[in-house]
DNA sequence: CACTCGAATGAATTCGAAGTCATTTGGTTG
DNA sequence: CAACCAAATGACTTCGAATTCATTCGAGTG
């Protein structure tokens, strides 16, 4: 039993109790390693007795199956992969924590993974592969190569937030460009007509989206606008909206493509004595708590975060258990929120 | 481009190819099993005609080493957990991405656990052993059995921003006390006489270290104060200020548990036509983003998180590989960040 | 050319739980 | 009481990679 005796004098870690395996516990109560293994499994053919004594010897021995031994024979890890960028102005990171809470339920865990500029989507692939997630939940950029080599694997995908309109993949998304031309009509409704656009980054796909709808609706109504790109941050949105305060004309209106750039082009137009919504009207895109605080009471599109993460759980879930499922795109339609910046 | 142009109307997942294991690899390479696990082990003796010919065959496969059936024999599943509570204001959500970052540099992954008020931490301690982690960085409140349950498993265990001085555990967090002395006395020093401090909830070991610190060093200075109890939310800001608004007298300055605190009293005394800081002062802790736009410029003690990370990844580490390292609290001192609030 | 010695190799074993299958148990029926 | 059938049980095998250990290879030496 002293294995360790001999093989490493210095750093005997000395564990006291390695922990208890369904070997000991079936010695201790008394019956085969088969039983307590049953025991463990809901709907198995067991005995009262059987079951109670189990249950008594694994509580005296602290046991827990080990859960990857179990993913081992099972080949379920119950284990799903979270990829996400390290863009944590996105809130990505608080979507992770809410998906973590519907998945729980199923008695599935997050592995989470991040992309960053240099760390490439390969590799990340592939440390995914190595722990054999039941599937795959991404708000990252995924090449239609990479979307294919999860198919090729059998591992369900779902991405959450991403457009990828040319690929067979699930999506679950807020209608972008819906909501921006909601919040156009309303600023059309209340006497806009010149407009500036402050764009997200080109790259992003939903930066691009809500740019369709902002440029479709305002030509609708035959009315101008001009576009400056930025990439989501207040400081871009400071900066953009600096330049347009310095340029010859003021716009009537100010379209943002995400509620912090809203809130930081209505701090620059208030630094520079400018009224919102009375000189120049303001509109986001999210819904973020931040928004609806007193100082901004920005007039915006929430997104329906709460019925979107339990879609896109929803639909992971079923393609675990059933991967010929067809992929399927579900998209929300955000809630205008009538605040005060327009 | 149009390369989905025949599979996509009936998708069939064609899961054909169940995943390439060791000895497929061997197989095709035509060595032995042993000498493919070799191959993906740094430091083993293998040629490099071996190497090569494994290197080939695996990409040809498509082969990753199986993590579970690793984990199984190294008893190293190169998984830390990660325990944060629901309570997403605190910003544990975006902690949880960055550590991950540090972490991946090490090929160690984040399994993901959350508690929240119904779900108990028994349960998910239980949850945590049967992953086999290596490690626990925990942000979410254990009782002293349950650190010890950790100490008796051998799993090692670093808490981030919690306080725990009655226990011989590993932390890291910031000196709050001494953070909110220093407000106070850049306070005192400007003028100011009288204080009101918003306090974070009566459960919350770092409100309680931040109320301590204001309490010893306005009782230090010999000056007047009160306190109002919050719950660390925007929304108690708002009611409390409010309070004291509606009240006989205001005070010179408040010290708020947290950002988000200050800025609803900012808003709040704003609301009230009362001027910041010129009628009050008003100071938060955290050096949450927000706090530094234009709208707030809030005064306030920064938490260094890059460092707090870094410092919790290193100790989980250091003591992974040797669980006898002693308990190590680490406290970092805050930043003054010198706004425009007071 | 025989002889070392270390590097390289593969057969066999191991990790821990779950599934398979043959066997036993216990309760019911004629 | 025999016969029967379903429920309960345990011996054995399986999952996939790492490790142990005995063996073989190959370069270098006298």
């Amino acid at each position: 039993m002293e294995k360790n005796s001999g093989n490493n004098n210095k750093l005997v870690p000395q564990v006291s109790s390695k922990r208890a395996t369904s070997y000991d516990v079936a010695r201790l109560a008394g019956v085969s390693q088969s039983a307590v293994s049953r025991c463990f499994k809901t709907g198995a053919s067991v005995s009262v007795k059987t079951r109670e004594k189990v249950r008594k010897a694994a509580d005296e021995l602290g046991y827990q199956p080990n859960a990857i031994a179990r993913g081992l024979i099972t080949r379920r890890s119950n284990i799903v992969a979270v990829v996400i960028t390290e863009f944590t102005t996105l809130n990505y990171p608080e979507m992770t924590s809410r998906l973590n809470e519907h998945l729980a339920k199923h008695d599935i865990h997050i592995l989470l993974f991040t992309v960053g500029p240099q760390s490439d989507m390969t590799v990340v692939l592939d440390q995914i592969w190595q722990y054999q997630v039941d599937g795959i939940i991404a708000s990252a950029p995924f090449s239609e190569a990479e979307i294919q080599r999860c198919a090729k694997r059998g591992i369900p995908l779902v991405f959450y937030n991403r457009i990828c309109n040319d690929s067979a993949v699930s999506t679950v998304g807020c209608d972008h460009a819906e909501g921006v031309k909601i919040l156009i009509d309303r600023l059309v409704r209340d006497g806009a007509k010149r407009f500036v656009v402050l764009s997200g980054p080109d790259d992003s796909a939903v930066a691009r989206e809500r740019l369709r709808g902002a440029t479709e609706q305002i030509e609708l109504h035959r009315l101008s606008m001009s576009v400056l790109g930025g990439d989501y941050t207040y400081e871009s949105g400071v900066r953009l909206t600096q330049q347009v305060i310095d340029g010859s004309s003021l716009p009537d209106a100010f379209v943002c493509a995400n509620d912090v750039m809203a809130i930081a082009c209505i701090d620059t137009l208030r630094g520079a004595d400018l009224a919102v919504p009375e000189d120049v009207k303001v509109v986001g895109f999210d819904g973020i708590t931040v928004g609806q605080w007193h100082a901004y009471q920005l007039t915006t599109i929430e997104q329906p975060l709460d019925r979107m993460i339990e879609a896109t759980v929803s639909m992971l879930l079923e393609r675990i258990e059933d991967i010929t499922l067809p992929a399927e795109k579900r998209l929300f339609a955000g809630k205008y929120i009538d605040g005060a910046s327009a």
